[in-house]
DNA sequence: TATATTGTACTATCAATACTAGTACAAATA
DNA sequence: TATTTGTACTAGTATTGATAGTACAATATA
């Protein structure tokens, strides 16, 4: 995959290669057991710090989203998903609670703000919905 | 309107008021013209620094939440729906991602994602549909 | 006018974070 | 054994977040 770094970004350049690598494995552009690029692979290809990029990657395996392999290289895991509907969806109240807010002060309506959704879901790998016969 | 300050958190104080207020004024807690505390006093009742508040009300002038007036307040302003259909959707954007990155991860359904933004919609006062007759 | 209130501006200081730089080590591979 | 890979460590710089204290400017009020 390519990561798109913005040095004079507010954002940590060690946040952006986190959330990068996340949204990929959301969308399918990285599968279980892809492996990264190295450390000192991306470090040259970025134009940044390895100490940067190694920081990333700790993230990365903090959250589960990769598991190293030391003289093999980085690869990414098998997702989890964690525990009972209720709690995922604790999980996911602030990015509703963020997404809502936005919407509701740039004048949107639930209509709109869904369809919003609606539209992007479609690069993302949601799980498929059981069919009822 | 009552502000929730998590000292330890790794979101700056100042942030967390600044994002508490965008939140009560699309929730409704907050209507234009409504007068926040002044400075000293929130400073006061929070047991905060005052120059942490007046950094998050700066902000909050900045991106056009509050207007402020020197010896009488700082005063909840109109929501002002910036431009395009289209330029409100890219101002979405970054929210939707985020959303659909955190379900899909969560291995939650397109539909249960759907449902997790119609149940807080109520609590935010989104524009009114127009009803086709 | 005088006084109090309010937001603003300023300097200084402290702690934590983000990043860079360089070196060295440990585990796996070839 | 040599190479590759991730890891650990120290050190230093720049920026940010927050605190502390003082002073000033605009508004409201007595």
């Amino acid at each position: 995959m390519r990561f798109n770094i913005n040095p004079s970004s507010a954002e940590p350049i060690y946040a952006q290669i986190t959330r990068q690598a996340r949204e990929a494995v959301a969308r399918g552009t990285l599968r279980a057991g892809d492996q990264l690029p190295t450390v000192r692979e991306l470090a040259l290809e970025l134009v940044i710090n390895p100490n940067t990029i190694a920081a990333a990657y700790r993230e990365m395996e903090r959250i589960g989203l990769v598991h190293t392999r030391r003289g093999r290289g980085t690869f990414v895991a098998e997702i989890q998903s964690p525990a009972s509907p209720g709690e995922r969806r604790h999980h996911l109240q602030k990015h509703v609670d963020a997404l809502l807010t936005e919407a509701t002060l740039l004048g949107l309506s639930e209509e709109e703000t869904l369809d919003a959704v609606r539209t992007v879901a479609g690069k993302y790998l949601l799980r498929e919905t059981k069919k009822n016969g």
